[in-house]
DNA sequence: TTTTGAGTTGTTCGA
DNA sequence: GTCGAACAACTCAAA
């Protein structure tokens, strides 16, 4: 290899999962070479085998491309746009540019991790000076452990260990300093990956979000100032805008948690509010580590033993779920926002996931590839976790008599039924202590409201007790039998 | 090694 | 209406 610290030959800068240009460790690594630099994003979805990106998460990516390689331009850069295989498409690149090193920020979904341990060796060889960096996590999941080296697998333990670790601030990138490689190799366009959708579900999306890192430092700067305070209280209230929203913006890298970390304790006062909210943070972080160490769990449960849990697939009660057809008011909200906005509250989100696998006793990976196509923020890591903890199959299992009952919690969190009337306009009309539900709902009560059950709205596909006897008696059994 | 305490997010029942 | 106990037993983490 030459003598690289010399050169002043260009840098390929590799961009993933890290859409941003602040807190960017390889951006950064990048500039402080003074040599100069070239970005590029790679859409490559084979390399991501069952887990590309999704419908949802793809019209994201269109935007936060268009809006990285905006950001790029301004600085006079720009960002390339290559498709298909990822090591090829680099190693052409090197050619082109007459580039003697890469950078990226380090990704840590199993199939990625092999795939850029491959493209890191095979560009060593080649002489390449390869550079991979952490911009997407406060604590990487190789530098926590217990005392006795093996991975936590309880979050509170793990989380108590985090925070008395120290942590990276925010990378100050010196964007003033970059220099940008003035000649312009071919780019493909961002709308020649065919991210956006080719009917237009996404009207509603466009109404909800603002793609990009405006949007976020928006987003952020709004949490901070008005949110936290009433975090603790209004985090769980389905039709309350009180929570960050910053999820996709994480997932693709507009924003890091080391950014949101250091906003937030900047105004922490000791509130109950900030701590849960940065526990949110922690949360993600722990889904990242479970993933890294447990490689299998997206598709297999954590919990060995639960792979021959006796499911009852159907496809009928799969699409009433999907479509917000169940006849439980709460659970169609929340799976209509998610259709709608492609987005559902954390509280929605344990709502019908529950439904689905305690009630309905639909395999959690069922429901999993649903939130996959379906979330703008569907991340490999977050959505694995929540789905396995639900399904108790997962580390921090919750006991299984735990079966959330949609109309409890629908009378809890969404008391004047303001979330079931957005998201459920048909019923609308019913008064407030029949919202949650219709079923009970007598002759004169359905008239004045305008709606025929099973026409206008459907009855309960399940009638809540006997679903959650059926779930019991399905855990109870399965323990019962795989203790031995 | 053994022991001890704890474990995101709940529901139901009966006093 | 409110409140505490029961729902079981197991695994994890640390002392």
């Amino acid at each position: 290899m030459q003598d690289i610290s010399q050169s002043s030959a260009p840098i390929l800068l590799w961009f993933r999962q890290d859409l941003r240009l602040k807190d960017n460790s390889a951006l950064q690594a990048a500039i402080e070479t003074g040599r100069p630099l070239t970005a590029v994003y790679i859409h490559d979805p084979d390399s991501e085998a069952e887990w590309s990106p999704g419908g949802a998460t793809q019209w994201w990516l269109h935007h936060a491309l268009v809006d990285l390689n905006q950001q790029l331009e301004d600085l006079g850069g720009q960002l390339l746009i290559r498709r298909g295989d990822s090591l090829q498409c680099i190693q052409r690149l090197i050619k082109e540019l007459a580039a003697e090193s890469v950078y990226w920020n380090r990704r840590y979904e199993p199939i990625i991790r092999g795939r850029d341990a491959v493209i890191k060796k095979r560009l060593r060889e080649d002489g390449i000076e390869v550079k991979s960096f952490n911009s997407a996590l406060i604590h990487e999941p190789h530098t926590i452990s217990k005392k006795d080296g093996t991975p936590f697998k309880v979050f509170t333990p793990y989380w108590k260990h985090c925070l008395k670790q120290t942590k990276d601030a925010p990378v100050r990138v010196e964007l003033k300093k970059a220099v940008f490689l003035k000649s312009a190799p071919h780019s493909e366009s961002i709308s020649s990956l065919a991210l956006l959708p080719s009917i237009s579900w996404d009207e509603q999306f466009y109404k909800t979000w603002d793609p990009t890192a405006k949007g976020a430092a928006r987003l952020l700067k709004t949490c901070v100032s008005s949110k936290l305070a009433g975090y603790e209280r209004g985090r769980d209230i389905l039709d309350e805008d009180a929570t960050s929203r910053l999820s996709p913006y994480l997932h693709f890298g507009q924003i890091g948690p080391r950014q949101i970390w250091e906003a937030v304790k900047a105004k922490d006062n000791g509130e109950k509010g900030t701590y849960r909210y940065l526990a949110e943070i922690g949360w993600r972080e722990f889904s990242y580590a479970l993933m890294y160490h447990f490689p299998h769990t997206s598709t297999e449960p954590l919990r060995p033993e639960f792979a021959d849990f006796p499911w009852e697939s159907d496809k009928q009660l799969m699409t009433a779920w999907q479509t917000g057809q169940t006849g439980f008011p709460v659970v169609d909200a929340g799976m209509r926002q998610l259709w709608k906005m492609g987005w559902m509250h954390n509280r929605a989100r344990m709502i019908t996931a529950s439904f689905l696998v305690k009630h309905l006793l639909q395999p959690w990976q069922d429901g999993a590839r649903w939130f996959w196509d379906t979330l703008v923020d569907a991340d490999l890591a977050s959505n694995t976790q929540g789905w396995q903890w639900t399904a108790g199959c997962g580390a921090d299992a919750s006991p299984y008599f735990r079966v959330f009952n949609p109309i409890l919690q629908g009378e809890k969190f969404d008391p004047n039924g303001d979330y079931v009337r957005r998201w459920v306009p048909e019923l609308t009309g019913l008064p407030n202590n029949l919202i949650h539900t219709p079923w009970e709902a007598d002759a004169f009560a359905l008239a004045d409201a305008g709606i025929v059950l099973g026409r206008d709205y459907p009855f309960p596909v399940i009638e809540h007790a006997a679903g959650r006897a059926r779930a019991l008696k399905a855990y109870g059994l399965f323990k019962a039998t795989t203790k031995k």
